[in-house]
DNA sequence: TTGTATGCGTTATCAT
DNA sequence: ATGATAACGCATACAA
């Protein structure tokens, strides 16, 4: 056996500085096979017990930890996905929230890839999973024009959430955004507006082509018209639901109600009227997409349409392990929202209110 | 040629499926050594230009991409960190902003690591670095009892941001608490105040500790005494503060400001001063830490102390590179904060408020 | 039940 | 400038 380590050391080098042991080193300690090593810590039953017991003592002693790159290497996967978010919002914070529990349910870590709103990032993250760097990819973002280019053979393992894409190629976990919007505009409706605007979200995203559907067709439904300039589209920040009630101020015609495709906006736009001196909702309801956590604390409080954004990355996390598990056929999902009604939506005025 | 990749694929064993193509295909491909293949991407002045170009043609063509995990292996480094965070906050969300900046620059990718409140779970990422799961660990967490006991051989490179850790080893990218705090006591003296409380958050975490003891300073400096009743501790959140604001309500004696350890318990402090029939700043005072960026659709704007979230998170994981590049003696830093004075402080009321 | 030997896809050392 | 080959640390098929 001391010939044995000697010759192992030999070949090896030795080691002057303590770095972590490895299988040999705990092979050569007990003078058992790596391969028995490693099979008590993958497969303990298929090893006598009192040998179990021995490695099992000695790996705690010598604090051996198998190295998850050989292991990596070894296996063929890597344990690791990418998030890939078009930016760092809290949104995506609280869908991360998910994505991370269910990683971790699942021995998966997440590595957070932020294509500061440059698709061609994204491009690069699907590279690097290509490259063996992550097993799969969970995207956010519905518009990725060179990733589509790549060929189906290198696809790896891909689940779109809180986003719809195109491609059939991908597993969606979302939700229906033409019919939560429907859900909103069937509320303010029903209070009796009929002079409804829409604030949107950049038209360049899927998802908010989806709320636009939705926005008209309810209103259609209602037997409403939207005149042209009462959708005003903007970027998902506060900044811009102010300039659009601005906008909306300028015109002849006032809305009573705005419907916004994300609570900052809506933030914004109530912002927005108070500095036009309108009072919200009296003079303007305002209601809101997300259902943000962090805007619990706003006054008054954003009525608003929950999006399950938790579950979805849960939900979508799950899904894509089954796919890097080589499952075929992995459907998508389609998550309920709710309206929750706070503060911001009341009647309409019953004379037009003024601005100033 | 094909007589070549035909060897390969035996040798190899037939691939029916198109995986991605290894550096021995390349090899065979061009009839190259793989060291040539190796070389070209890693040190292309070392290979004749024609060679060169072959190669880099070659590699286009077939899509080759070297295996980030073998190559992880053989460099005997993963080029991935983790960010350990206690919760998921819009607060670590700014600071990761940096780091994924660095990060980036630097070539790494970034795991968030949720501890979700349980140091034990640090300890767990500690052990994935041990195991070479990554190179490095950003901590934001002050307390992990259990990390502490690593030994110092197997100490991985870790710096800490935005908490302090009372660990040598360890490199702090931080603020100076309690001279942040002592800068709002003396923005509230100036306007009149003598009457000032604080709301802590978690006593257990080391800031708190330290902005605790730079709120004592700066009030006995001003010659003003501070009634234990009047330091409430409660969690980061806008409950905690809201709460305090009830306990503090209770006393006979009632403060004209209070300082929060955090926006969130400020503006939950606000809610609380609200629901008590206190008007801010008119009534009480309120004065909060951060700087958080989704505030500032809060109304009114709340009086705060400015940390440079994303440029402490980018300067930390900026030394954590040097540190794995096994630099000795990367120093810490202290960043500068700043009084962002808005509507939430003003001048004392006249005579003491009435709370219902 | 345990051991032997080979493969995983690179990098890097040492020849040539 | 290029090639042969030994690491890297582990998993696993096959042998014993």
């Amino acid at each position: 056996m001391n010939e044995r380590l000697g010759v192992s050391q030999k070949k090896r080098g030795a080691r002057t500085t303590t770095s972590p042991p490895t299988i040999r080193d705990m092979s050569a300690a007990l003078g058992l096979s790596v391969a028995t090593i490693s099979r008590v810590l993958a497969r303990p039953e298929m090893v006598r017990p009192e040998t179990r017991e021995r490695v099992l003592k000695a790996v705690k002693e010598m604090g051996y930890r198998p190295n998850a790159l050989a292991q990596a290497l070894a296996r063929n996967e890597t344990r690791l996905v990418f998030f890939v978010i078009p930016v760092l919002s809290p949104f995506f914070l609280e869908v991360m929230d998910g994505v991370e529990m269910a990683a971790q349910e699942e021995g998966y870590s997440v590595v957070l890839a932020n294509a500061r709103r440059d698709p061609q990032r994204t491009k690069l993250f699907y590279d690097q999973v290509v490259a063996q760097r992550a097993d799969g990819i969970l995207l956010t973002t519905g518009h990725l024009p060179d990733a589509l280019a790549l060929p189906s053979a290198t696809w790896p393992p891909t689940v779109v959430v809180a986003e719809p894409l195109n491609d059939p190629r991908a597993i969606m976990v979302c939700i229906d955004h033409a019919e939560a919007v429907a859900t909103a505009v069937a509320h303010l409706v029903k209070l009796g507006h009929k002079r409804i605007a829409h604030i949107t979200g950049p038209s360049r995203a899927l998802s908010v082509r989806e709320r636009r559907r939705g926005f008209n067709q309810a209103m259609a439904d209602a037997g409403l018209r939207v005149p042209p300039e009462w959708v005003v589209e903007g970027l998902f920040d506060p900044e811009s639901g102010e300039a659009a009630i601005a906008q909306l101020c300028k015109g002849r015609m006032k809305p009573t109600a705005v419907f916004a495709d994300n609570d900052e906006l809506a933030v914004g736009a109530i912002r927005g009227a108070h500095r036009h001196g309108l009072k919200v909702p009296e003079d303007l309801s305002v209601i809101g997409l997300d259902n943000q956590r962090f805007l619990e604390v706003f006054e008054p409080g954003l009525t608003t349409i929950d999006i399950p954004r938790f579950e979805m990355g849960y939900q979508a996390m799950k899904r894509l392990v089954r796919c890097m598990a080589g499952e075929k056929n992995v459907g998508g999902l389609r998550l309920r929202t709710e309206l929750i009604v706070r503060q911001t939506t009341s009647y309409p005025p019953k004379s037009p209110a003024r601005t100033r």
